[in-house]
Formats: structure tokens, C-alpha cells, sequence
DNA sequence: GTCTATAAACAGATAGAC
DNA sequence: GTCTATCTGTTTATAGAC
């Protein structure tokens, strides 16, 4: 999740390009509305070159996939692996991973073409759901419910906790969503360049209300 | 068209049909993804009634969109036209907003067909997505912003209600999105018949928790 | 590996009978 | 208003030259 000091170098060649033009356009338009020919020319080639590398249309999304996939568990791994032994450290990693979620979603250069393709992705529940998802969803979730059960005491399998940790991501995820269209709507004119931080320290202040509301229960 | 004395009552005929093939399939697939074929199939009738009646299959998704906010917008109107003069009044009505729409994204019959379509038109950004918006996201957004500013003293406008009614939202329709693929790809069971009742529960306490602690700094 | 040309299927829209 | 048949353009996938 943070952006590594050498930046994750992107392969090159024709196959490369077509996975970085459907990145983009799968992204922004949907995978039924983005023809071969868009992708192709997005791509400096051809429509054969698709059929070529990937079998198929269908076949260039899936390599996305695991594109996705495998720079999101890269970025993931440092969040996923560390250890909660006390209450507190439980607590302090949760506002860790929520700061750099925050981070994230609103000013990593990382996150520009991954995010929207995934979104599309968990929207349409594509075939390509699952990589993205055990990449990316299912260890910060099985995360994210361990450590709220750390810090709280709580089961890390009930229900309770799953309602919580989806109210968490979800904070994150639907500010990414809907800030275009709101914004565009109700004129605003953004939230500045302290964007995440503020978003940051809000999602921190609810998770530590939160917390500190299940220990008085 | 008349006003029905049952407003839940849907009207009848073909374009009504159509209309229903739209927001079901359209939410199902995607617009781009679903031809004029599957949607007359779908509502018992021929493609050529699509043009006959709405112009276009772009036609018929504006008015899917109508559809919505019609529908939406009548269930809302209670909500949004509630006055809030004290703080404790704000603070009370923000809980019974959070209730209703935990219930609605849970529960609702109403809501099964419109919610995935309003999401993909959120997701695809489409021409619709005005309509849809204004209907609800923008009078629930501003209702939202003006309960937090009478409840906290703080500023309705200010970047900081606005993120915190963004995560507000967020909490629940990032519940009703990843729900489907979390629990089946977690082997989750389902969250019980309680489940709206639990993440009601939740979400009020998430409220609470935020709002006392605004106070307190 | 890359590209042009094309095949085969499909899309949305329409004409015209009823 | 409804429907069948069809038009026109675009889609994905492929064949074959280089």
C-alpha cells in the first residue's frame, strides 16, 4: 500500500500494453462497453495481437485480473503480515491499515488504473472477481475481523465483527465511488490537497469511537 | 400517465414492462452488456416496441432512471422533509436516517430491482445517473450535512461534513455491494433474519460514537 | 510476432402488415 | 399498439501474408 522507492516496474511488449489499455478502459467504460479495436488502438497494435496473447477478449480481461491481483498483493503484503499480540497493538494497527487505505484510494499514483478496474469489476461480480477478491478483499477483511477481534475481544467470526469491518472498508470504498458525482453535482470544488489526511483522520477518530464504545459495553 | 392510488402498485402494460426488463437486467448486466433482444424477451413483448415507445434503447434506460426516481424519491420525501431545530433533534433524526436506510438496503422489497440499478448507473457514471442523483443521493447528502452541522455546531458546507456524511453512506451501501461476494466467497452463511436490525444497531452506535466525540474536542 | 483483410455473428433501429 | 422480417453497421474472432 505504500508506493515502494523503486515503483513496481511494468513489463514492456505488445501484451503489456494490451493489459495496461484494458486496465484503463475496462476501468472507465465497463468490460461489455470497450471494443477490441478501442482496446487495440489504446494499445499502439492490433486487433489480432489480442486474440494472439490472450485467446480472446474475455482472455485480456482475466490477464487484468491477475495483473490487478498481483500488484495488489504486493502492496497488501506488508499490511497483511504483521502481528497483534495486545489489545493495543491490535488498535494501532487497525489505524495504521485505515491511514494507508486513506492514502490509498485518494492520492497513490499506484491506485489510478487498478482501482476503477476493480470497482468495475466487484460491480459487474466478473469472472475475474475472485483473483482480485483473494487478493486483494479476503486477507483485508479476514484482516481487518482478526484484528477488530483482537482489540475488542469480540469473535473474529461473528457477525458483529463482520458488520463492523464492512463499515470500515466500506467508509473508504464509497468515498472513492461517489466523490466524482457528488462533487460534480453539488459543486463542490474539492476537498484540497489535504484530502486524505483529513479523510484519514476521520476514518481514525470513527475507529477509535468505535472502539472505545465496544469496551464500555 | 395517472398517479395509482397504490403508489407501491407498479403500473401494467408494455412500456411498464419494459421498463421492469430494464432495471432488472440493466442492474443484472450492465446496460452496454444487455441487448434489445434480452430486454423484450424479458418483458413478454418484441423489440421493436423499445423504439415504439421510448425511441431508443438509450430511451428506455432514461426512463428506468425516472423510474427510480420516482419510486425513490417518494420514499424519501418523509425523510428529507423532517425540521431539526435543536442539536438533539438533528442527533435523533440522523439515527432514525441511518435505521431507514439499514432497513431499505437490507430488507426492502421495494428496493430489489432499484438498488443494483441506481449502483451500476453510480458505477458507469451514466447519462442516467443526474436523475437517480438528484432524487436521492443529493437531498439525502444535503439532508445529511445539515443534521451533522445542527447536531455538531459545525459548518454544513465544510470539508469535514463532508467526508464524515460520505462515510456515513459508504457504511451502507458498501454493505449492500460486497455483501453478495464476500459471503460467498468467505462461506459465510448470512448474517440472519436480524441482520438489518443488527447493522442498524451498528450503524447508530458508529453515529453516536462520532458525535460524541465531536463534542468533546 | 505483427499486421491486413475478412468471415460469421450480433447489435440497434426500422418498414410495413395487421 | 403489436409484431415479423429485414436493413445497416459493428462486434469478436480468424485466416493467411510477411
Amino acid at each position: 500500500m505504500t508506493e515502494p522507492a523503486n515503483p513496481i516496474q511494468t513489463p514492456k511488449g505488445t501484451a503489456a500494453d494490451l493489459i495496461a489499455a484494458g486496465l484503463l478502459l475496462f476501468g472507465r467504460q465497463g468490460f461489455a462497453a470497450t471494443s477490441t479495436r478501442a482496446l487495440a488502438a489504446q494499445a499502439g497494435t492490433n486487433i489480432a495481437s489480442i486474440a494472439y496473447h490472450f485467446g480472446s477478449k474475455e482472455g485480456l480481461r482475466r490477464a487484468c485480473g491477475e495483473e490487478v491481483a498481483r500488484r495488489i498483493g504486493a502492496a497488501l503484503s506488508g499490511v497483511t503480515a504483521l502481528p497483534a499480540t495486545t489489545p493495543e497493538a491490535a488498535r494501532a494497527q487497525l489505524e495504521l491499515i485505515l491511514r494507508r487505505m486513506a492514502v490509498f484510494v485518494t492520492t497513490s499514483r499506484a491506485a489510478e488504473p487498478l482501482l476503477p478496474f476493480m470497482l468495475r469489476e466487484v460491480a459487474e461480480a466478473g469472472p475475474v472477481l475472485d483473483a482480485v477478491y483473494s487478493a486483494l478483499f479476503e486477507p483485508l477483511h479476514r484482516r481487518l475481523c482478526a484484528l477488530w477481534a483482537a482489540a475488542t475481544g469480540q469473535e473474529a467470526e461473528s457477525a458483529r465483527t463482520r458488520i463492523v469491518v464492512f463499515s470500515l472498508i466500506g467508509q473508504v470504498l464509497y468515498f472513492r465511488i461517489g466523490r466524482p458525482i457528488v462533487m460534480r453535482r453539488m459543486g463542490w470544488t474539492g476537498f484540497g490537497a489535504d484530502e486524505a489526511e483529513m479523510l484519514a483522520e476521520i476514518l481514525v477518530a470513527n475507529l477509535h469511537a468505535l472502539l472505545d464504545r465496544e469496551r464500555l459495553s
